[in-house]
DNA sequence: AATGAATGAGGTTTCATTCAT
DNA sequence: TATGAATGAAACCTCATTCAT
């Protein structure tokens, strides 16, 4: 799906079977990487544990791509694009504007709390004030596509007159994914502050169908 | 206000200039901590760049502190506190229950607004599933005040007739607590996302009165 | 019994009751010192284990022995001390010179048996090739009066025809040591080579008959 | 000679020139580390002093052994099975008992002599009650071979009427190795007690007599 | 393409010791 | 006399990285 099949190095266009090889001990450097990463943060994940979760050795990160720094930005690449890539699958129902309303925050809620490393990532690229995103080309000309899809889901529901007239894009876009977002990053601290198991399946339906009724309330007409 | 006043080994109640000294030292790291911690994260701080920055030396921070892990907690010990006593010394208008609410949403938006440290410090707690939290004992009994302001707020409202009867304490409070810590936590990886920058005055006036409008909508009789 | 109130720097003879809590303190911290540097050697020892052991604190230790080296010599003094001392307690009847010899052959072995802080602290004042004890001025004029008394029970044995002619005191004050030392003082590492429980009642005292057996053997006129 | 050949974590069984080189590394190390530990104990020999003698750097040291304790551990390997190697390469002559008896005594005594450091490491892991043996399952299932070479010795002695019928040849291995070990280890500590240079030619020549004869008196018919 | 060996900088922590009341 | 506060050197160990097949 995803057209980042990385700039590193080496890894050439040819198809023997060493070259496919190589192709998999990249990849599965990689997925180390993303998982190793989004538990540690960057500072805090090694090497070596890396390698090792590949089946592979320190060497040969260095030699697929370059250094730490230059793999995190590869995770950050990859993980952002899962991301885009997912939003792309998403099919929106347009002749009814509750619904797809409704879906793309279930799809947004689903993704944060399936792909944890997605959000962990997130947080400690946050942290850095988001400095490795900013040393990737390719990461500067990404952009969520989900706000045009919020956008023609809204002028249809005003075309409906379902929906209200003055609904400004990006605040709708922020709005979902807050209420999406932060359950999923800050479940662990919440549950300090708020005495409560965050973590349960009730506690997490009732959460999703408030946000859905908290959007609703916000933009219908 | 504090109720923390850490009872790590040394430094008795007594009040000698020495122990003054002592207690002044012992803050400086603290405070010294707080900051590295939230610019590096855990794994990222360096125990001698917070003993520089607190004008002592790396020896201070054991004799304090027992050790990095420690130090840490104590850390997130003070700035969970530190927005504790905030929440406290919030008046509310109970008479003009719009208002109240939107005392709290101002409230809460800009503390974290000007407690980066604070987000940050619970960006990495969560990315390491609040595994320092759960090693203190002063952090197991904390809980905030805030959602029981916010109870008191509601049923005024509701016995005025200006809000839903069926409202969920904890549903508004996390609404709430999305909707002002998302955009403060989250605000680097968004720039890359929207492709707009959040940071700007305009933008945040425009988000803080969203936030203040989404509640709103969804509170209201 | 001991003449040895050590010449370290504070510790003035007068007789007030401060001076008094004073001795007891340096015997406490003193006390202690034979402990820790006889369970973990003079480098493994920890100053601040032993000024805890001692109900002190370290500052306390410099006080009254100036420093970690100087300590571990009064330490060496009062154990060399109490070994002496206990040899003179040893009563002698030379009218029976086989029974005297086994008076000296038991009390030997069982003062290191019971002195196991002795023969562990010997131990690393031989690895470290008695440089703490070469620092002693006392310790250079000590000298172990069971060879006096050995000389004389032979002498008395060789005159009642019991004896051999030709013991050189010497030899059998070292085949002596040898018997009842090394038994002690290398039980861990014997137990390994020998796939034995040293320690059990019932070897020692068959080793306690052996010794006593070979001396005679190797005595007797 | 040795079945030692410690299989630590990396060096394979290849053979290429790289391989070579890693295994003399090692073998550098491990060979200051015998030098520096017994010469300092555990405790006070430092890792970096090691790596020096080894002409090599700490890091290695983690790298092949993992840690000061594994280092050391692997020590105590190599000195004891350089013991047992040594034992294996007597040669006893059984028609001549009186000989073979005296080759044994004068093995032991020789080995103690030119392996000081076997004699100074033994001592510290007695101080430490052989907690870093007990660590290793390889020493675990070491044992003297000594105790089986004398055993047949003394049943040809006593076939041949020259020995008595009651030997027991567990006293018999301790009274030697008390005879011999002790000379060694306690050189300088005995210096103190017996006021008397026991390092010198004739004085050694003296006691290896001594001890010879010792024996012959208690095991002679 | 892959990997074992090597390295140096730097990280956390410990230690003996001194300062200042 | 006693003790809490402070310190710098150095200890063990880890880490990212490069070298050499």
């Amino acid at each position: 799906m995803s057209q980042l099949d990385s700039p590193s190095a080496p890894t050439q266009r040819n198809n023997s079977k060493q070259a496919q090889k190589a192709r998999e001990t990249r990849q599965r450097i990689l997925q180390a990487a993303v998982q190793v990463f989004s538990e540690e943060g960057f500072a805090g994940a090694r090497i070596d544990r890396i390698s090792r979760a590949a089946n592979s050795n320190d060497r040969m990160i260095y030699y697929y791509f370059g250094n730490k720094e230059q793999l995190f930005i590869a995770v950050l690449e990859s993980v952002y694009q899962g991301f885009l890539d997912a939003e792309q699958q998403l099919q929106l129902n347009l002749d009814d504007p509750w619904q797809a309303l409704e879906q793309i925050i279930t799809f947004t809620f689903d993704y944060y709390l399936e792909h944890r490393e997605f959000v962990a990532i997130l947080g400690d690229e946050n942290l850095h004030q988001a400095k490795h995103s900013r040393q990737s080309e390719h990461i500067q000309q990404i952009s969520s596509g989900i706000q045009s899809q919020l956008a023609r889901v809204v002028a249809a529901g005003q075309q409906q007159g379902l929906l209200r007239a003055d609904i400004d894009i990006s605040m709708l876009y922020l709005t979902i994914s807050s209420l999406t977002y932060f359950y999923c990053s800050n479940q662990y601290t919440l549950s300090v502050f708020m005495n409560q198991d965050l973590n349960s399946d009730s506690f997490r339906q009732q959460w999703r169908a408030n946000a859905i009724e908290v959007v609703r309330d916000t933009v219908k007409a």
